[in-house]
DNA sequence: AATTAAACATACTAATTGGTATGTTTTACA
DNA sequence: TGTAAAACATACCAATTAGTATGTTTAATT
């Protein structure tokens, strides 16, 4: 990776990390430049203006980090209700990074910033799908093992679990970490039910 | 109410439906002057700062309001499944004020305000609490009569409903409407099953 | 109706915002 | 190694922010 790659990962990275503590809007440039070391001039040579930076921040760090943790584990299942449970549990208590006061970076910027910026929405919507898909998918295969009803709705169960997640993200940022153990019983019975 | 105290209602409800489609931080104080048509002068008579009117805005109009229609209908319930899901759809496809695109007053304030200010916080955690509560007694209510089985448990089960009502109001911000009726008929299969 | 405090108005401030104009320094490559 | 373009640095700008200082008007009570 050249240099200035570099640069502008760092860039990326450490602003994302901000914007998920303290939300988009609320994140300035100078902020960030704080931070980062970077100066304005090197900021707005890697970036045109503050929304295109986090387009990219979206799609270059929050999806591939999303992926890998809440979409790759459930392909090729092979015990579907285990696996969308782990990936959950893993999701909520699993993840230094991810602390219950800032709840979820994708979720949050959904919350402010859909009803806002276009571009953003459909590229929020683009994770969210593929995510919602994934699930859908691991509960097709369920249901082609015999380990899922044939008459459960996989996509609207899988809305159903995204909603829940989506949820408990905002119940753990008012309540604490303490939420997300209840939440996650109550997924278990909700996926135990789906046999 | 005198005068005085009407201005100040008519502060706190306009500032309500701003912050509620641009987010607190978003919604400036000039913001607010412009669309109330009260200067400066009369806000700061008001409201010690923009903190304290946001303070009393969430006790005095987000409050009653959401106690009017999230928590009263499921007092002394005599359906209780029934009641939530009832109360629910209310929340979620009959109140013209609450529009897909800008989710959830609360919801909104959660996501942004708790973890920024503490005061904001407490008094949010006591409005989830009160409906939590309530959907929780409806639960036990429905446990006496033998509607509902006796091995649920009713606080857990309040908490998984919360968040999925919180997240649907996500989902809806980025994807519209049409995720409340998927929703609406996986809340229906899941309150059913309690039986 | 006179009085006085409550209620509101106007004009300002210092700090912060996103963004630009105009430089200087690196770095890759001929 | 010379050179041109890429990469970065500095100094600015106009607009907006929350909040204040200092007024004037309104309204409730005697």
């Amino acid at each position: 990776m050249s240099k200035a790659a570099e640069t502008r990962q760092m860039i990326l990275q450490r602003s994302f990390e901000l914007i998920y503590q303290k939300g988009y809007q609320a994140t300035s440039i100078d902020n960030i430049l704080a931070t980062t070391q970077v100066t304005k001039g090197a900021f707005f040579y890697h970036f045109k203006n503050k929304d295109e930076m986090g387009l990219a921040l979206i799609n270059e760090v929050l999806y591939p980090g999303m992926y890998a943790t809440m979409v790759k584990p459930l392909l090729d299942s092979h015990d579907p209700v285990n696996e969308i449970y782990a990936m959950m549990r893993n999701l909520l208590i699993k993840i230094p990074f991810l602390r219950a006061k800032y709840g979820c970076p994708a979720i949050n910027l959904i919350e402010e910033m859909s009803p806002l910026n276009e571009s953003f929405r459909k590229a929020l919507v683009r994770l969210t799908n593929e995510w919602q898909d994934a699930i859908a998918d691991n509960i097709e295969q369920g249901k082609v093992k015999g380990d899922i009803r044939s008459n459960v709705n996989s996509k609207h169960t899988a809305c159903f679990i995204v909603a829940g997640y989506s949820g408990i993200r905002n119940m753990g940022k008012a309540m604490g970490s303490g939420c997300y153990t209840v939440y996650l019983q109550e997924l278990k019975n909700y996926l135990q039910q789906l046999k």
